[in-house]
DNA sequence: ACAGGGCATCCGCTAAAGCGGACGGTTGCT
DNA sequence: AGCAACCGTCCGCTTTAGCGGATGCCCTGT
């Protein structure tokens, strides 16, 4: 439904955004903030993985956002959190409707009537439509929040 | 029924076998299985994204293996499955009981019925569940492979 | 004043991600 | 037979993730 607004303090948005909110995050006191060579240090050391000072400044300041997978996993390693944690915001823009399914979802039976409609004849899933939205309008409900799936979205 | 482990070897980390898994999950009898091509172009109409034949026959046979952030997603919300499948063994496994049910909501007139359904009452659900399984004899189909009941975990 | 270590930033390179356009092989249709 | 359509596979190309090695700026110590 809504997109909630959550402002934690999680800087979202962009990759370098949240790279930066996470080395704040290691380092609270601006003073004892190692830089990038040393904070690459750490993680090759941490992790035993491969990471470079310039890499890690070139995430940190935006000039490369689209992570490789190790690279993601080896990040996500360092500073503990799940790998999704990268991820999750460039599929949030999309996810919207996505929320609402989930959160039907919870009910066993809604669950259990989408698995049977699978799979069903075009002209039957289109009874079956028309039957459940009849049926939502008697008992009152507010019509279902129905978002397309062709977004025509051309950007980036 | 139950969320058994299944025998078919799921992708011992590989990305290729994940791939391959989750391909034949799509199209189960292999005559109806579109080739590459075909297949590159269902992800690109479906997620707005690029993806190309070529380069999708490289993750399938092992050539190339180390995704991009962007594929990740791309992938990922063609499949149905979050993006950590790729990253996460563990998390694969798990997301492979919920298969079925993220198959089934690949049709769009499938998922409107499931919004819509949702917040009616029980004995209407009763009613609904009822005639779509009826529709599902009448058209011959197998019963629904209603699994258990994995929770649709998504909080916070 | 000078030396030196740590710092952010830049430059140029390599390996690989990702794609377009071939090439042959098989299938089915007329 | 021919053809058209589809398939898997390969080749060559551009782009970029990712890194090593400068360069120059601030420090602090001597």
């Amino acid at each position: 439904m809504g997109p909630q607004q959550r402002r934690d303090e999680v800087a979202e948005g962009v990759l370098a955004e949240k790279i930066n909110h996470l080395l704040s995050r290691l380092y609270p006191e601006k003073e004892s903030r190692p830089g990038y060579a040393k904070l690459a240090g750490q993680i090759r050391e941490q992790t035993g993985k491969a990471m470079s000072a310039t890499y890690l400044w070139e995430l940190a300041s935006g000039r490369k956002r689209n992570l490789t997978q190790d690279t993601l996993v080896t990040l996500a390693e360092f500073f503990g959190v799940p790998a999704e944690y990268f991820l999750d915001d460039v599929v949030a823009s999309r996810v919207d409707a996505q929320l609402d399914l989930a959160l039907a979802l919870r009910n066993q039976k809604v669950r259990s009537i989408a698995l049977r409609a699978e799979g069903l004849s075009d002209d039957t899933l289109d009874a079956l439509l028309a039957m459940v939205t009849e049926a939502r309008r008697i008992e009152r409900l507010g019509p279902a929040t129905d978002s397309g799936e062709p977004r025509p979205e051309r950007d980036e």
